[in-house]
RNA sequence: GCCGGGAUGGCGGAAUUGGUAGACGCAAGGGACUUAAAAUCCCUCGAAGCGUUGCUUCGUGCCGGUUCGAUCCCGGCUCCCGGCACCA
């Protein structure tokens, strides 16, 4: 009988072990550094995983396990996002209650997740639309109401008719849904927001001291798009003694004041109406009639530019002539003041709205010779600017703001692209808000000891249709008196949106059983900030945007003692199918963890989604690739193991190691470490697959490096390590073996190999003793065969020697 | 259009304070063992050429530059991926 090394047989054995000894469980505190590993926590889908989770998962397993090795406390959670859409439209559909769905997939994918012998702490396991979880949630949105942050405003909102639910900007992709692609129009609603706009600035400045990838910082940065500029007042003519006196406009471009030709109000815009002629009304209202029937898709696919002409005129302050007001959907209501001076010389958008109605173009920048484009946006002297002529676009805008603000026509201004964030959601299967709204119309908050605000049972879990979610149909919840003070009340029909959640499970997780507080301040000052934060790209800006902001506020109250939640963050790329493409259903090329731990085992599963490439780069499956993985485990294992007698194969020995074994045992280590340290673990593992490859040949294999081995191999093949540690002798597990060290002495070569160049080119190799001296070497190198070869009839101009790497030889 | 990132053998990928390009794995080919196969072990494996145990030339998307020397630095392109997109 074969018995080689059988995963099936010793994977499950394990992670009863570590589950029955409650090997992973963190202690709050002691002695030794901590360290905390978050994994973005998954949705529970019923799909249950697909082998792009464990790739994340097992990095972080892989330093969790590593850092324990290294004397850390480790905290290492795992939980569930678990409100949200699809779990609501499968109640629709099915009339199940999302709770029993999610329950059910949360089962699964723990089950999954265990198979592939994470080393989280399940004690500490949440999920978000637990009530002893949303409690906080709740909780925590009433410190954002109390600090004046959530406000409730009648909006221009993304209302998509299909979902029946608004959506935040962030969950809205070329106008239409992120979920499921549908249309998606500006409609005005009530709607929660939270003012997301308030901590910009510092949301902005904080990415500097944060060690994330550089690219998602930039994404932020962009998305938070704060511009400098000012704001200009225009003086409206006959428009003395109205409403509507100076109309008041952003620009970041004040140094082309005098290069403004025309205005232009947004069709929202609240003056749009009083600044029309009785003329001009007809177009103008017909113009409206049209932009508001346009989608927003619409909207962003029109290539010409549209607009009409309101009849009204204002002054430049600069020229002090009358310009044009026209009306036109290129801008914004959301941006600015919703209406703009528009100076076509400088501005691409402006010169083909003035080009296609004809209004005067007035270039206050000197375009570069040969310039053959139109509108010039770049930095040149000014000119037909008056005081401004001949000075460079930066010190133009500096004295004209400065000329602004002494004459009371404008101020200096910081605008930014970030708008605040909706959040309400016309749905069931979310946090209902902890509000009453009184029948004197004032808003009683509850109070942290009324939580939680149970999500009342439904008969129905379509939305209302109204625009209001399926809680507005249930009177019986929706209308009571309130207790506090007597007054007939009624509830907010919204809930939360899924990001509400995930803005905070990081805290919890440190004190995931507390009912007296969301968490303990000794707790949370032991264990914050997180200090490898993993996950996807996806989640560049909505996630980790609103999860930063939350942390501001609570950083704010005194709540949390960090001013950022996450020091390090690091994505990983998307495992794609075995064609190169997405991994999707209907592309068929799903591949199910399940079917690839039934083959080959969880260890080979982890190696191979670790072998396949680095980390943040997405990466094709491939089934052969796992077979070669498996091999290598296979020969690991017959380092140690007769496949036939199960037995300690007689080339183990306990004798002192050779110097062949040790110089290849600590190039191990070193490499091991290095590379785990910096994520790498494909080449970490390259390591680890040469070790094993040169013990093979060898006669004798000292057990003493062996064993250290194991332990170098344990972060990444857990079960493994632990059954061939166990074999060997030792009767602890393996996770808290200090991780080996490497010697320098073995590290260095006694001979070593140098490359000689000729001109540039390699013409041989020479042996040197390390602590040859760079004379001795080049007189070497010049007396080589080879190298003579190419030096015959020619002279040395030039010779350079790089210590230990090669010698250059320039003739001629 | 703007902002990122990327391009290396048949494939996934190694190698950067500028120093032997192709580690490691997959695939492929050959051999050993076997009645046979699987498994295992050994060898070959960027391209072309030649006087073929070896040597030469070319070769890291394209074109140039710096340098004794460039996958790496600089300038100019092409293509692919991601993000943003009338944000004044």
């Amino acid at each position: 009988m074969i018995m080689a090394y059988d995963p099936g047989k010793i994977e499950p054995s394990w992670q009863e072990y570590w589950r029955t000894q409650n090997t992973f469980v963190a202690e709050d505190g002691g002695g030794k550094p901590k360290y905390y590993v978050l994994d973005m926590f998954p949705y529970p889908s019923g799909n249950g995983l697909h082998v792009g989770h464990p790739e994340g998962y097992t990095a972080t397993d892989i330093v969790s396990r590593f850092k324990r090795m290294n004397g850390f406390n480790v905290l290492h959670p795992m939980g569930w996002d678990s409100f949200g859409l699809p779990a609501e439209n499968h109640a629709i559909k099915t009339g199940t209650h999302p709770r029993e769905t999610t329950t059910k997939n949360i089962a699964n994918f723990k089950r999954q997740l265990m198979m592939l012998g994470f080393s989280y702490d399940w004690d500490r396991e949440v999920a978000t639309s637990d009530p002893d979880y949303y409690r906080w949630t709740q909780w925590i949105f009433t410190q954002l109401y109390k600090q004046g942050l959530a406000y409730e405003g009648e909006m221009a909102v993304n209302w998509c008719p299909a979902l029946g639910t608004v959506l935040a900007n962030e969950e809205v992709k070329d106008g239409l849904s992120e979920i499921g692609g549908h249309e998606v129009v500006r409609k005005p609603m009530k709607q929660w927001m939270l003012k997301i706009t308030a901590y910009a600035q510092r949301l902005l400045d904080d990415l500097e001291g944060l060690d994330w990838p550089e690219y998602i910082k930039d994404l932020q940065r962009n998305w938070i798009g704060r511009s400098d500029g000012a704001e200009v007042d225009f003086t409206i003519q006959g428009g003395e003694g109205t409403d509507h006196e100076k109309l008041r406009v952003f620009t970041t471009r004040p140094d082309t004041l005098f290069g403004a030709t025309y205005m232009v109000l947004s069709p929202e815009h609240p003056w749009v109406g009083g600044l029309t002629t009785d003329e001009q009304r007809g177009a103008v209202e017909a113009y409206l009639a049209e932009a508001a029937g346009k989608s927003e898709r619409d909207r962003q696919i029109a290539k010409e530019k549209t607009g009409v002409f309101c009849g009204s005129f204002a002054i430049n302050p600069a020229t002090g002539k009358p310009i044009p007001i026209w009306i036109a959907d290129y801008v914004m209501m959301g941006y600015g003041t919703g209406a703009i001076m528009a100076v076509p010389g400088q501005d691409e958008r402006d010169w083909e709205f003035a080009e296609k109605f004809d209004l005067p173009i007035i270039r206050t920048v000197q375009i570069p010779d040969g310039w053959e484009g139109k509108a010039y946006t770049d930095d040149g002297p000014a000119m037909n600017s008056d005081f401004l002529d001949g000075m460079g676009v930066a010190e133009a805008k500096a004295k004209m703001t400065a000329w602004l603000v002494d004459r009371g026509l404008g101020e200096h201004k910081i605008n930014f692209k970030l708008r605040d964030w909706l959040f309400s959601r016309q749905r069931y299967w979310g946090e209902p808000f902890p509000m009453l709204k009184l029948a004197d119309g004032t808003v009683r908050i509850m109070e942290a000891d009324e939580l939680p605000l149970i999500l009342p049972e439904v008969e129905k879990y379509e939305p209302a249709g109204t625009g209001e979610g399926p809680l507005a149909t249930i009177s019986e919840w929706m209308e009571l008196t309130d207790p506090v003070s007597g007054q007939a009340a009624v509830r907010e029909s919204n809930t939360m949106p899924q990001w509400a959640g995930s803005c905070w499970y990081y805290l919890r997780y440190i004190d995931p059983r507390n009912d007296k507080a969301a968490w303990d301040p000794e707790k949370e000052k032991y264990w914050l900030p997180v200090d490898l934060y993993l996950g996807g790209t996806e989640h560049a800006v909505l996630h980790l945007l609103y999860a930063r902001f939350w942390h501001k506020v609570l950083f704010d109250l005194g709540l949390v003692s960090t001013c950022e939640p996450f020091k390090k963050l690091r994505n990983q790329g998307m495992i794609l199918g075995e064609n190169g493409e997405k991994m999707s259903k209907s592309r068929g090329n799903v591949v199910n963890p399940d079917d690839v731990i039934a083959d080959h085992g969880a260890d080979s599963l982890r190696l191979f989604l670790m072998f396949l490439g680095p980390l943040e780069r997405d990466k094709p499956w491939n089934a052969k690739g796992i077979e070669g993985i498996r091999r290598f485990l296979d020969r690991a294992w017959r380092l140690f193991f007769d496949d036939e007698t199960d037995e300690l194969l007689p080339q183990v020995k306990n004798v002192e190691p050779d110097e062949t074994a040790l110089k290849i045992l600590h190039k191990t280590i070193d490499a091991v470490t290095t590379m785990t340290e910096e994520l790498r673990f494909n080449t970490a593992i390259s390591q680890m697959m040469v070790f094993v490859n040169e013990m093979s040949q060898a006669a004798v294999r000292p057990r003493s490096v062996l064993e250290q081995f194991v332990l170098l191999l344990a972060p990444y093949a857990p079960h493994w390590s632990e059954e061939v540690w166990r074999r060997l002798g030792h009767q602890d597990t393996v996770a808290f073996e200090t991780w080996p060290t490497a010697e320098a002495r073995y590290l260095v070569e006694d001979m070593i190999t140098v490359v000689v160049q000729v001109n540039g080119k390699v013409r041989d190799q020479i042996e040197i003793s390390a602590d040859a001296q760079k004379d001795a070497v080049l007189a070497q190198a010049v007396g080589a065969e080879k190298v003579q070869q190419w030096l015959k009839g020619k002279e040395i101009v030039k010779q350079i020697y790089v210590p230990g790497k090669l010698v250059s030889l320039v003739v001629r």
